[in-house]
RNA sequence: GGGCGAUUAGCUCAGUUGGUCAGAGCGUCUGCCUUACAAGCAGAAGGUCCACGGUUCGAGCCCGUGAUCGCCCA
């Protein structure tokens, strides 16, 4: 029957818990609660995600006179008309691990959520929605899509929220924050006021990426460059005056030929340099230009003589400014040609390519036309290829920001995990370019600057000015600024700044970034370079960084490519814990997680193990009548029981491995040893041991002692399910709100305890041999000899490994084995050729073994050299291989 | 072109200062409805740690070169 159950599960909807919500949150049962047979995380988990934010559990406190010390991290903010993916489940996981721990430990803590606007993402996804219904934002007007875009956000700006919900975030939602908000906003406009007024911010015109299709400027991080297939042509410019003459440039661009202004040879390339001064003619316009020295022009590409064109390649612009040199355009900001490209007006800048090429043919002006690879800049978002374009736009000075911001790190005031991507971001501030800060979008924070209609000044301020001093009216600057401008702001704009508020004062600095690699120079960068400047202060200690999460085959996951695996989906499907579980094992710093769904499913089967343990354990205690004890800070044990001593022994060791594991982000280790812990030693051990034992009494309460500890340690990677089994081993009655605001229990030294480690290792080791020697044999005799038994609890052994015990020396040398010095032998009929294949490999793999130790002791540089306790454990290893290679040989001969 | 990361069992990956380090999970094979759990239990098989040099008493780990894959920057 139960196979069929199981087998149904798989293939369709999980069973449905038979527990009623209330029979432990509400009223008090005189018993434990019955638990469903098996653990079904839809039910439980809707329940305490909206407890959590209704009980407003994790609101933190700016009351100065709490005295606590506080702990602070504000999220990295999603998009606000996005949905929560994969990449947001992942860091929002360990995000939320990391604060659940820290309040555990009694912190302050403030995990401050939110969202950004998102400017140009956004914009692109309600201007494609309007397209839809036939309208554009042109035709709409400024107010209107602002309007519309607005009500955008309204409609889905709470989804993220509800997700965020939903997968167990404990963030302090009475602080939410988004970046138009008018709080935030003000901060925008207070640091762009100040860095005007410090002549940081300047506006001119300038060649910046252009992005033909949203109409905007980006800035050099929002362009993606990549290899792509091209031709390089070697055009032939005619010297003017000298028909027979001419000079081959070599261009990858030659519909921009039309807006070349001049050529430039290396002033060292004697090829050329008689022809420096002279003019060439451009070809197909009549035109002439100079040939100019410049280092630009590198002898061994192409033909060494380049094309200068300012208003369409950044490096020519600066050329052109170098020399003087007038800056002309042919392609108009739609990436069509414009009027001045004569009969290639109105084409598109490839099509035009193309047909000048065919006309430089048709010319006799085409030397050459060779296959090339090309880098093309795509705008990140549309991958639309960006045009360089002259225009006017507001730029930072980063200079001084960042060389304050990179002082930060060298000082170890921001720390990196992992360690490398401070070597990253300190390489990216040192070669740091100005900041193009102005964008040509209508959703944004508008720049806080007004031009006067009557006498041409500007105005920046704070607040709207009235009126132009001359009288004139004033018209705001179209343009808004960068979403990271904005975001830039976030750690300290969401706390209140520049007001001086109990927040500001009681959680910045913060204390902790978590966040993706992908905006460490767009986000994160620019945080530290604003907030240094601003706050005066490193807005937070330490960044880690978190991996990619990539699909099975290490695929990015996108919608394009139909790979993605949709947080939610999954969570409704394993379950939130199991997800988070997941997530958290493969949390290796710096690796890639490749996220399968096998994974999901085994981390779901080991939250069912947890709960069916909890089964097992209130089924105890109501037998026992023994109740819940007090959650406390460090774990002891009651008694002396050899089990019990040693089970608490193992949970400190396990609480300090935690310890160490989270403060230093290593999260799969965090994972692994909970995962060890629970299942192979909690479960498989000491749940065994607990049905041997008879001092049932103390049994129990240790049990339940150990449970309860234990589910601490597990709550902030299984926040759901060790909350719904904590409130349960308290039916109804929990010392505290929450397991989130129980204590986490702190590893307490004095609990290790070596000995019963030791007696228990060996009991291990025994049944583990004897279970070996049994395996396929139920009910077989083992026999054991020799004083090393003495000690071991036999009548355990036989009830663990299921099989009967003889003291008894053993019979020939067939079937034997060996556990922790305790010699073991099998009286049953046996495979020959099944144990011959054993032994000989048993014996070959202690000779090999034998033989590497002793080459070892023999060696008088090992002697002298080697630390002594490597010695001395090498002469016991050789010791036990000896024994080893012994008792396989003799096992050999007794089966000849 | 510059920089970085990776390469360990069939798959996904651990292995934090060089000395039982050759591991885990999943998968595979064998035997079990042992009653908390078949989403389980018990047992087993499986790897020249990418290659070649070097340092060292000793290298998966450190250094060099190369190969393959991936990422970032120009």
């Amino acid at each position: 029957m139960r196979h069929i159950g199981r087998r149904l599960y798989l293939g369709g909807a999980l069973p449905r818990s038979t527990t009623p919500a209330s029979a432990y949150n509400e009223g008090l049962p005189a018993m434990l609660p019955e638990l469903s047979k098996t653990y079904a995380p839809q039910e439980i988990e809707p329940r305490w995600a909206r407890a959590w934010v209704e009980r407003r559990l994790f609101e933190a406190s700016n009351d100065p006179a709490d005295a606590r010390p506080v702990w602070s991290l504000a999220i990295p903010p999603p998009n606000v008309t996005g949905s929560l993916h994969m990449g947001h489940m992942l860091e929002h996981t360990l995000i939320d691990i990391v604060v659940r721990w820290q309040r555990m430990q009694g912190k302050n803590t403030l995990w401050l959520p939110g969202t950004d606007h998102a400017g140009i993402a956004t914009q692109m996804v309600v201007e494609r929605a309007l397209a839809a219904e036939g309208k554009n934002r042109q035709a709409m007007g400024r107010e209107a899509f602002e309007a519309a875009v607005w009500a955008w956000k309204r409609q889905s700006g709470d989804r993220i929220r509800e997700q965020m919900i939903r997968l167990g975030a404990s963030c302090d939602w009475s602080r939410a924050r988004f970046t138009l908000d008018e709080g935030l906003s003000r901060a925008v406009r207070e640091v762009f006021v100040r860095l005007y007024e410090q002549g940081l911010i300047y506006r001119g015109r300038y060649i910046v990426n252009w992005c033909p299709r949203c109409l905007t400027a980006v800035s050099d991080l929002e362009v993606t460059h990549e290899a792509a297939a091209g031709k390089l042509y070697r055009v032939r410019y005619q010297l003017a005056g000298e028909p027979a003459g001419y000079l081959e440039v070599a261009t990858t661009r030659p519909e921009t030929i039309l807006a070349d202004v001049a050529v430039a040879v290396n002033p060292g390339d004697a090829r050329y340099r008689a022809l420096i001064g002279r003019r060439v003619e451009v070809p197909l316009t009549g035109r002439t230009v100079p040939v100019i020295a410049d280092e630009i022009a590198q002898p061994e590409f192409g033909t060494g003589a380049v094309k200068i064109t300012p208003g369409h390649d950044a490096n020519d612009f600066a050329a052109g400014q170098r020399h003087q040199l007038p800056q002309l355009e042919v392609i108009a900001p739609d990436g069509k040609m414009n009027a001045a490209a004569g009969a290639y007006a109105g084409l598109d800048r490839f099509a035009a390519r193309e047909r000048f090429v065919a006309d430089l043919r048709g010319a006799g002006l085409l030397a050459a036309e060779d296959d090339y690879e090309i880098s093309l800049g795509r705008c990140q978002r549309c991958r639309t290829v960006i045009e360089p374009r002259i225009s006017l736009q507001w730029f930072v000075k980063i200079q001084p920001l960042a060389e304050a911001a990179a002082q930060a790190a060298e000082r170890g005031e921001v720390t990196f995990v992992p360690e490398q991507y401070g070597r990253i971001y300190l390489d990216w501030m040192a070669n740091i370019h100005d900041w193009c800060i102005s964008r040509q979008l209508w959703w944004g924070h508008r720049i806080p600057a007004w031009h006067c209609g009557a006498c041409g000044e500007m105005l920046v301020a704070r607040e709207a000015p009235a009126a132009c001093p001359c009288g004139g009216a004033l018209r705001q600057d179209e343009d808004v600024l960068d979403t990271w401008f904005s975001s830039g702001l976030w750690p300290f704009s969401t706390l209140g700044w520049p007001e001086k508020t109990a927040d500001y004062a009681k959680f910045y600095p913060t204390t902790l970034l978590i966040t993706g690699f992908d905006i460490l120079f767009f986000w994160v960068a620019r945080m530290l370079m604003l907030g240094c400047r601003f706050t005066g202060e490193v807005p937070f200690g330490q960044v880690y960084i978190h991996a990619l999460v990539r699909d099975a085959e290490r695929q990015k996951m996108s919608k394009t490519k139909g790979n993605v695996i949709d947080p939610l989906a999954v969570t409704e499907k394993y379950g939130t814990d199991a997800v988070r579980f997941t997530l958290t094992s493969m949390a290796v710093p710096g690796t890639d997680i490749a996220l399968a769904e096998e994974r999901m499913a085994g981390y779901a089967a080991f939250a069912n193990k947890i709960w069916n343990a909890a089964r097992f354990i209130f089924l105890q205690l109501n037998q026992a009548d023994a109740a819940a004890p007090a959650s406390a800070q460090r774990l002891r044990a009651d008694g002396g029981h050899v089990v019990d001593r040693w089970m608490f022994s193992r949970l400190n060791a396990v609480a300090a491995e935690l310890d160490h594991s989270l403060a230093s982000f290593r999260f799969h280790d965090t994972a692994t040893t909970l995962y060890q812990f629970f299942w192979h030693e909690f479960c498989d051990w000491y749940l065994e041991f607990q049905k041997l034992r008879e001092d049932k009494a103390a049994a129990t309460a240790n049990l339940a002692r150990a449970f309860e500890g234990a589910l601490r340690l597990l709550h902030p990677v299984m926040p759901f399910l060790s909350e719904e089994l904590w409130q349960a081993l308290y039916a109804g009655k929990p010392p505290y709100a929450s397991i989130a605001l129980a204590p986490f229990p702190q590893a307490d030294p004095s609990q290790a305890d070596p000995a019963a480690e030791a007696v228990i290792a060996k009991l291990q080791a025994v049944v583990t041999e004897v279970r070996r020697l049994t395996a396929g044999h139920r009910g077989a005799t083992v026999r054991w000899w020799g004083g090393a038994g003495e000690d071991v609890n036999w009548a355990w052994v036989a009830m663990l490994a299921r099989c009967k015990l003889a003291r008894q020396e053993p019979q020939g040398h067939a079937n034997r084995g060996e556990a922790a010095g305790v010699q073991l032998q099998v009286v049953v009929e046996v495979d020959p050729a099944a144990e011959r294949a054993r032994w000989t490999k048993e014996r070959d793999q202690a000779a090999q073994r034998l033989a590497t130790a002793r080459a070892k002791l023999a060696s008088a540089a090992f002697r002298e050299r080697a630390q002594p306790a490597v010695v001395a454990e090498t002469e016991r290893l050789a010791g036990e291989y000896e024994r080893q290679l012994a008792q396989a040989e003799a096992s050999l001969a007794a089966l000849d």
